[in-house]
DNA sequence: CAGCGTTAGTTGCACGTACAACCAATTGTA
DNA sequence: TACAATTGGTTGTACGTGCAACTAACGCTG
């Protein structure tokens, strides 16, 4: 691809930022249809807390890739909701752990599904060989970042 | 995949997050490694425009979506800094084209190949068969959710 | 033990973001 | 022509975001 034949729209960063911004839009919208107030930053930390409950807090951060100013911020508006608690480690009093409440718990069977409803649209019509390849380029991509 | 085994982080949206976020966060980082005062917001429009100069406004906000809102004010700095510039319309004055400055379009050989560099550091190692699968599966995505 | 560096988390700040309300120009329709 | 509906763009607001400065707790080394 040389200087001038430079198409940004035909660009992996162009592709990727759209797909993924089209997508949280989209799960965004499945919440609000159902009546849930859950913005797409409190979901990444549900889902994460959802495979792994009881994290320490900078494991969240590694894991969703945000600032953990804006993690603690984050975590802030879940505890008030009640949705998790935060519970300091008794051996090194610098940690805290994020546990899920009954509550926030309970959300799972409501968002759950939407999500997977979600994925699934992003997927119709597109064969599981094809997704699998992509998902690894993604993986594939990341990795190469991250050293 | 039931509920039970479900793993957010193996999931297609955790996925492509991830890869989206880093790839921008590593572009960042070579702009301001080169002292280039360039943040990505502002990068897209220019990456934009310089495969379309002199866009209408509205038509920005299609090709990056984001609100429109957001739009008006990147532009707004952009004008100010005297990369882009704003021009009525004369038949309709509703419209807004936004052109390249003599100043933006310069820049293109500075921001372009660290673009490209970034890009080529994403898909290091990776065959170029999936690449182009990967591309096809995000640009389907895509299609699937804008209908 | 004292002091230095490191780590987990919080906070201040500037700016990006979506959503909604708004304004001005245009179009459609009676 | 008059008036409603639509469209492109701007602005207000609340909140997300990264960065940097900060605090508290821990570990290391003298």
């Amino acid at each position: 691809m040389d200087q001038h034949s430079f198409n940004p729209e035909e660009s992996l960063g162009y592709q990727l930022k759209r797909a993924s911004r089209t997508m949280g839009q989209r799960l965004r919208q499945h919440f609000t249809a159902h009546d849930l107030d859950m913005p797409i930053e409190h979901w990444e930390i549900l889902a994460t807390l959802y495979g792994h409950d009881g994290l320490y807090q900078r494991e969240l951060v590694c894991r969703i890739f945000k600032d953990k100013g804006t993690i603690t911020r984050a975590v802030n508006l879940l505890e008030r909701m009640n949705i998790v608690v935060r519970i300091q480690d008794e051996q090194d009093k610098r940690n805290k752990r994020v546990y899920l409440t009954h509550k926030g718990k309970a959300m799972r069977d409501q968002l759950g599904p939407l999500a997977r409803q979600t994925i699934e649209d992003a997927t119709a019509g597109i064969p599981e060989k094809d997704i699998k390849t992509c998902m690894e380029v993604l993986k594939k991509i990341y990795h190469n970042f991250s050293k």
